[in-house]
DNA sequence: CTATAATACCACCCGGAGGTAGCATATGCG
DNA sequence: CGCATATGCTACCTCCGGGTGGTATTATAG
């Protein structure tokens, strides 16, 4: 019932990005501020560079900015460069093939908690969490 | 977004015990009957054993029967026993101290889902899973 | 040219989940 | 009794997420 750390560290460091204001963030700031491991997050900053979430720039004053508009940057697209979005699509017992006439026991009382994390994923943005003005990121 | 493959088992396991009739369910049957691996099972049948959800029979004829009423076996006993309740008190951003003051940015979207499972593991009991006639278990 | 910062490798380490093998122990039944 | 069945327990293995360290390359601002 959690995010990766990966995934953890990717959306923080994401938020901070686009509350902070700064357009060119180097992963020395990122991991200063957010407490994040710097080798780590650099690693990470490069899967998400690859995916087209955010772009690089090398050498002095450069780091990573946000491609898109926030308002463009969906939760589930973050997710799915980190972790893949496998375990948001399969189900709480596992079953693999999964059709409504043979569910398992538990679908009457799981799907829906499902269906609606998945809508939280796909819907919400950067822009969303910016705006919720929380110092704790 | 999943439980445990041990949670799996352990829910399967019950749920098939309790909708097949068997009073005393060998390790073996469960394991063929289930497709789990069968040392595997046993340790976690032996768990549950200690935990004091279900009671073991030694020797000839023997196996494990479930101790309490089914429908005083909740979810989240099972839950407990096998990978502990934490991931579910926790939070999806994972910090450690959280009050409603000081949330994070994904506080108000995420809270209601978090509240919504918790409150689904704690409430549906075997009962309710074995009432649901589905052949697939 | 120099300092800074990303990029690309590498070789490890740790802990936990999932799974396997072997042996000891308890017990019903012929 | 003696054997087959079944639990109980310890040790070991693999895989993966998370994390550290090093080294070398490329790009860029000043
Ligand atoms: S809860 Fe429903 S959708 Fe999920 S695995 Fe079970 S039957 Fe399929
Ligand atoms: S979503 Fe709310 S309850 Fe969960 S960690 Fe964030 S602030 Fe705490």
């Amino acid at each position: 019932m959690r995010l990766f750390k990966s995934s953890e560290y990717a959306i923080r460091s994401l938020v901070y990005m686009a509350v902070s204001g700064i357009e060119v963030c180097s992963v020395k700031t990122l991991s200063d501020a957010l407490d994040i491991p710097y080798k780590f997050l650099g690693r990470l900053m490069s899967r998400l560079g690859a995916a087209g979430i955010v772009t690089s720039q090398q050498g002095k004053l450069g780091g990573y900015s946000i491609t898109r508009p926030l308002h463009e940057v969906h939760l589930a697209d973050i997710i799915d460069v980190v972790e893949g979005l496998e375990s948001y699509d399969r189900c709480i017992l596992g079953f693999e093939t999964c059709d409504d006439k043979n569910p398992c026991p538990l679908h009457d009382q799981w799907s829906g908690h499902k269906d609606g994390i998945r809508e939280m994923i796909d819907n919400v943005t950067l822009a969303d969490l910016a705006r919720s003005d929380c110092k704790r990121i």
